[in-house]
DNA sequence: GTTTATATCAAGAACTATTCTAATAAAGGG
DNA sequence: CCCTTTATTAGAATAGTTCTTGATATAAAC
């Protein structure tokens, strides 16, 4: 699969990081419950079955690890909880504020479309938030 | 001023909600560290500074209502401290990774332009989150 | 291969931002 | 004003996460 850890791309970004069996423990579970954008605990819960002795500090550590060398990304809608989704497109989440669920919402393609998200059909947003991180312009110039 | 607790447009917004001497205050400070994007404790520190009395705990809860009633927002990046904006007007926000600063960004008008968003010259974004809450297809039916 | 350095792991303590609890106080309607 | 409702306060409690320590494991240097 694309996003594989053995992939050569993949590869790239993990460079230098040692895929320890715990690493790629805690990567195969969120790739396995992806759709679910698990929580740190979902993730231990799930990573206990496949390796009982694994601590959820070491999964903590572990997300981290995975994320700041870009093969996951953190998820989260104000302070609940962080969620981790292995997507690596551009995309959006959509958070249900009934069911709890989290799902994937891609760009829509046609760029002149009204709405520049591809929601489900059905779904009515309430709330949106936009955050960027980067370097302003007087933290870029020193 | 247009965003004033007094203005008829807001007061609809605050309809059915007492406007206690805790909640003006904080309202308030809000308005007045609106550019700092202050967090629940910034708001807490100024506060005390007139109403030497106020708690924490009423400052959260004030800011809690405020922004249940729509009159100011939060804002959130990962999971720091929770932070509040009283610009209603839809934006997004740029956090600074080095100076901290959090500012607001505003849609660029022209609907044709490359970049939908009129960022500062010279801000360079490393990082976007895109976050919506509402009611997924499932849950509407229901 | 042995030694030395570096990175990771587990367990639990500590921390931070936030929410809850229970008692007191203040608003607003009649 | 009095009464009921709602808000405030101070401090305790909580959730999620991060930190600390010592033990292991892996990698690098020799």
């Amino acid at each position: 699969m694309a996003d594989s850890l053995t992939d050569p791309k993949m590869a790239e970004k993990l460079d230098g990081l040692r895929m320890t069996k715990q690493r790629k423990v805690v990567y195969d579970v969120v790739q396995e419950l992806a759709i679910d954008h698990p929580t740190a605990s979902s993730v231990y819960t799930k990573a206990k079955e496949i390796m009982p002795n694994i601590s959820l500090a070491t999964v903590y550590n572990c997300l981290e690890t995975l994320t700041e060398a870009g093969a996951i990304t953190q998820v989260n809608l104000h302070r609940e909880a962080s969620r981790f989704c292995p997507n690596l497109q551009p995309h959006a989440h959509f958070f249900c504020a009934k069911c709890d669920s989290v799902f994937d919402v891609n760009l829509n393609e046609q760029a002149d479309a009204s709405e520049p998200w591809n929601l489900p059909d059905g779904s009515k947003i309430q709330e949106m938030n936009v955050a960027m991180r980067g370097l302003c312009p007087n933290c870029q110039d020193s």
